[in-house]
DNA sequence: AATTATTTATTGACAAATAAATCAAAATAA
DNA sequence: TTATTTTGATTTATTTGTCAATAAATAATT
């Protein structure tokens, strides 16, 4: 291992406790409010050295919205190898995003409320990032429309965006605690009622 | 018409206008980056003026607030008087926001971005207020699932936030134009798409 | 109806507050 | 010994909120 490689590391994990703690603070006091002081204090690191390993705030900003894209990202990608069925493809999305909303919920709120589409967000370049998860799933869907599992009159552009704004919605009552879900059966329940309200609506009538 | 009433109406009209200039200046530049100047810019009035009218910069915050919601609940509440069958009502729900998302796209955009899900939004009484709005859906949804017009095993809750996540979801991508939609008939397609989809993962099969 | 007084609206410069970014010095690691 | 990391006080920048002065509108007085 050599040194250069053992510094970007290092670097690599302070950046990455960095943004840790700064997504915690944009969770509490959302993209108005969130202040370089407050991401130091909850990092336990002084102000000064945000500023080492980030040129500015607008830096950190964009390391979040990178960083929680990503992960986004994957879960789709992943899903539209894996499984077979379409109820499969969409249930492990579906389950992968609440799941992730249990685990972490600071992360999955600023995923939700702030990355998606805030302004400053939509004009980078991220937000191509960000429409390729919309892409990579309706592409899903015409390919089982092709295989005639979807009704012909299906707009599988509105179906896209109907899946992750209904999706966007449920989980953000569920952080919000407007729907209660505290048990792990419960949210089980939610996740197989959300997907089957929406693949049923899909599905061709046999 | 007395005076007082005559004093009251200007201070209104004033205030209108100030709330008016803040929702372009909000749908340009986010919650985080309104400036009391440039709204006093964009209203075409001098920066103190502003303090005439408003208390401060959370007062302006506020007021559009309840402006936004105030449009947002009237449009639920009359479809749930008015119209007979759910589709009729959902429909001119429907019918409704979309419409207002081409004439006052500024409108909508501070409605759909900023107002529905931002912290500072929901730490105030306002969120109750808005809630309301899905209470209400929800109530329509239920009377409909005891005429057994729903499926008996649909969670209502999870239905009403498909429906506004979803709406949500799909006007964005119109305002934002990620879905193209310029011609009144496209408009039109996309809506009844919508409501084809939802309602028929709603309804039970006949 | 004309004049004066009083209230209200409007302005923009300025003070106060807040937060970003810098930087020299200290601590730590190589 | 040198390079890198870390600190936090200081500086710089930005933005809110205040205020005294002016303009306009309304009311009172002759």
């Amino acid at each position: 291992m050599s040194k250069i490689y053992v510094k970007k590391e290092k670097t690599d994990k302070m950046q990455d406790l960095i943004i840790k703690a700064a997504i915690k603070v944009y969770a509490a006091k959302g993209m108005h409010g969130i202040r370089i002081a407050d991401i130091a204090k909850e990092a336990q690191v002084s102000y000064g050295l945000v500023y080492h390993y980030f040129k500015n705030k607008e830096d950190v900003l964009n390391a979040i919205f990178s960083k929680s894209i990503n992960i986004f990202l994957r879960a789709i990608e992943n899903a539209s190898v894996q499984d077979k069925t379409l109820k499969e493809k969409l249930g492990s999305i579906t389950t992968f995003l609440f799941n992730a909303c249990r685990e972490f919920p600071e992360f999955m709120y600023v995923i939700m409320f702030e990355v998606i589409w805030t302004p400053k967000f939509l004009e980078t370049r991220n937000f191509v990032t960000f429409t390729r998860a919309f892409t990579i799933f309706e592409k899903i869907l015409i390919e089982y429309q092709k295989k005639g599992e979807l009704k012909g009159d299906i707009n599988t552009t509105v179906s896209t965006y109907m899946f992750f704004g209904g999706l966007e919605m449920i989980l953000t009552g569920i952080v919000l605690k407007a729907i209660p879900a505290e048990k792990h059966e419960t949210f089980h329940n939610l996740s197989s009622n959300f997907i089957n309200q929406y693949i049923n609506g899909l599905t061709a009538a046999r």
